[in-house]
DNA sequence: CGGCCTCCATACGGTTGCGTATGGAGGCGA
DNA sequence: TCGCCTCCATACGCAACCGTATGGAGGCCG
């Protein structure tokens, strides 16, 4: 829409290349034709496809970090976890990323923004839980099987196993974690 | 060791390849290095790059086979699927494999044997959870809860989040799916 | 020993993507 | 209007990889 573009414009094309092909589409010249300009308008906001890359897992975890700000905002813990539940099955392209980048987390970049996000996103379940009084131990260990379970549901629907996500699961996993399945309202 | 190759060689380099850098590793080039050889001989061997993905994706798949064979050999249908546990949790490099295919499945040629692989695995477990009484749509759900978990906790392990695999997932994942946690003999 | 067949090396052209150089269009203040 | 600054286009060299062409080393068989 805007006639100029800035470096989160890139951000967004360069996230939307990777949701699609992975990090090899991230390359400089196929998301410069995404954005309709040329290499030239690349090379005037980023110093090379490397900080392009960065840019992008910025912006990603930055997204990451506004949803769970969104979060805190709430006081009750089992809504706080039920919401997080909600926002994570229902938003697929975000799981689409995930994915993408768990499966290049060789790359020290990649790697090193999907450990941060991942122990973000592990933390924040379990300090729900352990304000809830689940013991430490306990709650570690539902939390990784939420999270694993998470992951696992949004391949199978990327291979098409699963048909969909039935809004059941939000209720299976809230009943993993050792919480209410309904809302408490 | 062998002086001459063989069609099998460049398909296990070809899967090496694979489960170290994705899709995208497998070039003719560099797996070529990776055997010791030039071009020349690849192109004698294949017709060009995709019948090579193919060989690969082909050879893995037949090693499934041989693991469900294997189990099939089994009389006991708890042993059966403790034992294909055992198997999946234990293989690492076999699941970042299925991680790097998943992640990938937009190719046509990965899609459809990813696709037909973990169709034959999960009807192999719900086969199992039939054989023991359970009702149909209850052994759907479970199985799709255990082979995501599977799947998502090889992303766990991946990203580095779950240190290691604890041999008590098994456990958790046969009481997941209704099971006995421990061998029954 | 001479000819053939198998397996592989070397050399080449074509394509794609990275990064650089250079210049041009448009806004904006002096 | 003149000059500058911002944003972008075009053109180039470079590297990696695909696929082809050609030839060479070694075994086997007459």
């Amino acid at each position: 829409m805007a006639e100029r573009l800035g470096p989160d414009d890139w951000a967004r094309a360069a996230l939307a290349a990777l949701a699609e092909g992975g990090l090899g589409a991230v390359a400089v010249e196929p998301v410069a034709v995404r954005l309709g300009v040329s290499k030239g308008s690349f090379y005037w906001h980023f110093a090379n496809r490397r900080a392009l890359v960065e840019a992008a897992l910025a912006y990603w975890e930055a997204g990451t970090e506004r949803v769970i700000a969104r979060l805190e905002s709430l006081d009750e813990p089992v809504a706080r976890m039920r919401t997080l539940l909600d926002l994570a099955f229902g938003d697929a392209e975000n799981a689409a990323i995930s994915f993408r980048l768990i499966s290049e987390v060789d790359d020290p970049l990649v790697g090193a923004v999907v450990r941060r996000v991942s122990r973000r996103r592990l933390e924040f379940m379990q300090e729900v839980l352990r304000e809830l009084g689940q013991p430490e131990e306990e709650a570690r260990r539902r939390v990784l099987a939420a999270y694993g379970g998470y992951l696992g549901l949004a391949a199978l629907v990327r291979i098409g196993a699963a048909d969909e996500v039935p809004g059941s699961l939000v209720d299976l996993a809230m009943a993993e974690l050792g919480l209410p399945p309904a809302a408490s309202s």
